[in-house]
RNA sequence: GGGCGCUUAGCUCAGUUGGUUCAGAGCGCUGCCCUUACAAGGCAGAGGUCAUAGGUUCGAGCCCUAUAGCGCCCACCA
């Protein structure tokens, strides 16, 4: 067996075994009407850039229950794609580009999309090979992108469907407007971060009166928009100039002093600068007292015309400190307070968003969101955990129209055609826009769409719709979808309510939100941070099954993670483990060559430790087959883990060595064919989690015909008749004694080469012949030589002892034993047990207990009494013996 | 201002129908061991009044209330 190494190296073994499996096209679902479709899509990753650790994680839970449903015989389809990522990839591209000294408007719409294009093919081909290593069996000949003919055709009908539906509809309104980009962008594309910001305190002179009106605001530059100020309606500081004008400095405009409830008397001075033109809620006070509208802004945030000379061209931040400087200066500056304020950032831009009013695109999104709630709140589609359900809840109550147009040049354009006389026609084609405007002269609408409106599609539109294909009609809708809460707003509500709208059915049955991957210190993993894990790093370094094993070691039920690299040490270890209990049994097949693991195990067995670990095994299927489907991944992986690691390594093939070596042909080969079979068990119930070594493993069992694939062996079946109880009892048992002698051993310091005598006394007859019928593991585990058991047995000069299950453990050590060290033993055992039995006392005496407990809960209590009080007495027995 | 989550061994965390050693795992630590699968390992240990204060109950890590600390999400407070 020289040739199997002794450590577990999984270099060469994963990427082979992901080439097998590609050759044998085991990942590729088709339509089978016979067989019961399981289809998950995958959350399609970012061109931006490489994944990250966070999607290992994710991608690791799909894989999991892709493979495990495979196993189960269900026909699965993992439909893999990428997201074209609009804004996101378009920054990148872009900042990359001005690296280079290169700027997207002098490249031209074109020219820019090429290069775009050129860099989602780096990427896409970077994040499909990282997902391979990582292991995931995706139906790569189903691969999609976002912008893909289909994908896009998809958008179109959407959008011309909602179109005439009439809940496609254009407008002037404030947006969170990215300067960065240069784009409008959604609600959800906006992330608020404190700021330790000033209050300044600014004096607006009341016309025709020496008096002034004093306003608050956090943004000094945008009073040269102001076009009102505002108090409460009800404040009485401020009445006799409701109606007034006041005199707006720097630029002198008489602007008027309005009554709105929206002003909050408490905060600051209570009157408000109201800038309808740059500000949500002064839009809104815009609207509502019919106020000027005034933008002073350009697309870049910089000062436009519409500003006092002296302002103009003026970034805004370099706007604010001149304002500032030349309100104090004209002696309009009261006085500046510190304030913490929640500035919202383009996500993606990462500066400051400014809202202004644009024209965009918007989708009524009301009457989307009533069936998608329900589909919800009615159980359609169960979230996993279900806490998430109240967040979905209050989003889909509180709701606002979705702003879809974006200003950028990567993405679906919106398919809107103009005519000279600014007509709009919205059509699925140039074609039947010409047809419809009845003129060739038309332009089409420059912006793009939302890179989500492509995406809420994709559970279908990734199946080809709007055709009605087999595929859609098989697969769809999917099983599960698994996708990190971060994009419950974004995402998932929105492909519930178009999966509802466009096929009338939700787009999954379930979904699990993956917990968000962090570091130690639980901050997100970030690359401004520096503390990212690349996963590609961690399988070069342990193995992509490591990485798994760690990652669903790690995860509780939707729990966020805090992740350290050295965890994968764990995986690491694990896989190690696992190869050598296999190497283990290949070393005895050299001897035993007749052995396999096909089986099952003969129902009449009458070894206790084959029917023990088969008990344990069945209890561990159980567990990870229930864990798996309950969405418990960490409880699913403990039960297999515990079971393997504990029983299987620790006491089974410790107590078969014997048999293995010393027994007749005929033992030999069942004992070995057992352990195989068990092997062959545990190597499927792992194989989702762990790929390749259990790939590698199950392919060395036995002989196996090329394209076989553990991926398609049957999972395991629970099956109740082999849990034994009684067995697991006597079990117990036996390992009790086990560990009682080896701490005596140890605690007297005897070498494992040093073999003891063991005498145990009981008056229990079944308990002896359990014992007799358990020789061979005594001898063999705890290292005795001669074996005694009795009822009358006495205890010998100079023994060490203890008791357990009832026996009384003599271990004969006359000469060798530390009477100091052994009465320290005992009398500690004693105290332990005292003080259960003072316990169980002060409960019997307690009247409620005994008159209100079930009669079984007092039983045992008393039994457990009884034991505890027999035990001490037969330490206290050997205590005394010591002298 | 609302909503959610977390607080259990030195560290990272498990623990869903409240009652059998339920007080656990991994890492770390202590002692012994290269015992013919594995030192990435084996065996035996040490270590926690389950954040705090009340409450429900015969009985609470587990249920309820409040408090403190930490974290996240949502919301128009200039």
């Amino acid at each position: 067996m020289a040739e199997i190494p002794k450590a577990y190296d999984p270099r060469n073994i994963e990427c082979r075994w992901y080439d097998y499996w590609l050759k044998h096209r085991l990942f590729q679902a088709d339509v089978r009407r016979d067989r019961t479709p399981y289809t998950i899509v995958i959350p399609p990753p970012n061109v931006t850039g490489a994944l990250h650790i966070g999607h290992a994680y994710n991608n690791t839970v799909q894989d999991i229950y892709v493979r495990f449903k495979r196993m189960q015989g269900f026909e699965t389809l993992w439909s893999p794609g990428t997201d074209h990522a609009g804004i996101a990839t378009q920054t990148v591209v872009e900042r990359q580009l001005k690296a280079e000294g290169k700027e997207r408007k002098q490249l031209g719409r074109e020219a820019f999309v090429g290069e775009v294009w050129k860099h989602k093919s780096t990427y896409r081909d970077r994040i499909i090979g990282q997902l391979q290593k990582m292991g995931c069996s995706c139906d790569w000949e189903r691969e999609w992108f976002t912008m893909d003919e289909n994908l896009s055709k998809a958008v179109l009908e959407a959008f011309v469907h909602f179109y005439e539906k009439g809940w496609i509809y254009k407008g002037n309104y404030i947006v969170n407007w990215c300067p960065f980009s240069q784009s409008a962008i959604s609600d959800e594309e906006v992330v608020y971060k404190e700021i330790n910001g000033k209050l300044w305190h600014f004096r607006y002179p009341v016309k025709g009166s020496s008096e002034s009106l004093v306003v608050a605001t956090t943004r000094p530059e945008t009073m040269l928009g102001d076009t009102a100020v505002a108090v409460n309606p009800d404040d009485e500081r401020y009445r006799h100039l409701m109606g007034k004008t006041v005199i707006l400095p720097l630029v002198g405009r008489e602007i008027p002093v309005i009554a709105d409830a929206y002003v909050d008397r408490e905060f600051g001075t209570g009157a408000v600068k109201v800038t309808p033109s740059h500000d949500p809620n002064d839009f809104l006070m815009g609207k509502r007292h019919d106020l000027e509208f005034v933008n002073i802004m350009n697309p870049d945030a910089s000062l436009n015309d519409n500003v006092p000379a002296a302002f103009r061209g003026l970034d805004r931040f370099a706007a604010r400190r001149k304002v500032v400087e030349e309100m104090e200066r004209q002696g309009f500056l009261v006085r500046i307070e510190d304030h913490v304020n929640r500035v919202g950032y383009s996500q993606r831009g990462n500066v400051p968003i400014e809202p202004l009013v644009s024209e965009q695109w918007f989708l009524k999104m009301s009457e989307l969101a009533k069936p998608a709630l329900d589909a919800v709140l009615s159980g359609k589609i169960r979230f996993h955990p279900e806490k998430w359900v109240k967040t979905y809840e209050h989003w889909m109550h509180t709701i606002r129209d979705w702003c879809i147009s974006r200003q950028l040049w990567w993405g679906h354009r919106i398919p809107a055609y103009y005519n000279d006389r600014g007509e709009v026609f919205v059509a699925r084609s140039v074609e039947e826009a010409e047809k419809k405007a009845g003129t060739k002269n038309l332009r089409r609408d420059e912006d793009v769409l939302d890179t989500w409106f492509s995406s809420w599609l994709v559970p279908f539109s990734a199946m080809g719709w709007p055709a009605k294909t087999a595929e859609l009609g098989y697969f769809y809708p999917t099983s599960l979808l698994v996708t990190g809460p971060d994009i419950i707003f974004f995402w998932v509500a929105r492909m519930i309510m178009a999966g509802l709208e466009f096929t009338g059915r939700v787009p999954f049955h379930a979904v699990y939100f993956n917990g968000i991957v962090r570091d130690e210190q639980g901050r997100k993993m970030s690359k401004s941070l520096g503390n990212g894990i690349d996963p590609i790093d961690v399988i070069d370094e342990y193995s992509a099954d490591a990485l798994r094993f760690t990652l669903v070691d790690l995860s509780a039920e939707g729990q966020d993670i805090n992740l350290a690299r050295r965890h994968f040490e764990l995986g690491r270890n694990f896989s190690n483990k696992v190869w050598n209990a296999f190497r283990f049994l290949e070393m005895n097949r050299d001897s035993i060559p007749r052995a396999r693991p096909e089986l099952p195990p003969a129902r009449d067995i009458a070894e206790l430790a084959d029917l023990w670990i088969l008990s344990k095994y069945h209890r561990a299927v159980e567990g990870i087959t229930e864990g798996l489907e309950n969405f418990r991944l960490h409880e699913a992986m403990d039960s297999v883990y515990r079971f393997f690691w504990a029983d299987y390594c620790d006491w089974y093939l410790e107590l078969i060595k014997d048999r293995l070596y010393h027994a007749d042909e005929a033992s030999k080969e069942r004992t070995l064919s057992t352990a195989l079979y068990l092997m062959d068990g545990i190597v499927r119930l792992m194989h989702p989690i762990v790929p390749f070594i259990t790939e590698e493993i199950w392919q060395r069992l036995d002989a196996r015909k090329d394209g076989e694939s553990v991926m398609k062996a049957p999972w395991p079946t629970f099956d109740r008749t082999w849990i034994r109880a009684d067995v697991e009892r006597q079990m117990d048992t036996v390992q009790a004694v086990i560990v009682s002698v080896r701490n005596i051993r140890s605690s007297m310091n005897i070498p494992p080469a040093r073999k003891t005598d063991l005498i145990l006394k009981t008056a229990d007859g079944m308990t002896r012949e359990l014992l007799k019928t358990s020789e061979r593991y005594l001898k063999t585990l705890a290292r005795i030589e001669g074996l005694t058991i009795d009822a009358e047995a006495r205890k010998p000069n100079g023994a060490a002892s203890a008791v357990v299950a009832g026996i009384e453990v003599f271990v004969p050590l006359e000469g060798i034993i530390d009477v100091k060290v052994e009465r320290g033993r005992l009398q500690k055992e004693i105290d332990r047990l005292i003080a259960q039995i003072d316990g169980i006392d002060r409960k019997l005496a307690n009247n409620d207990f005994t008159a209100r407990a079930p009669a079984q809960v007092i039983d045992k209590e008393k039994a457990k009494r009884e034991n505890f009080r027999e035990t001490v007495e037969k330490l206290k027995e050997s205590l005394a013996s010591l002298g």
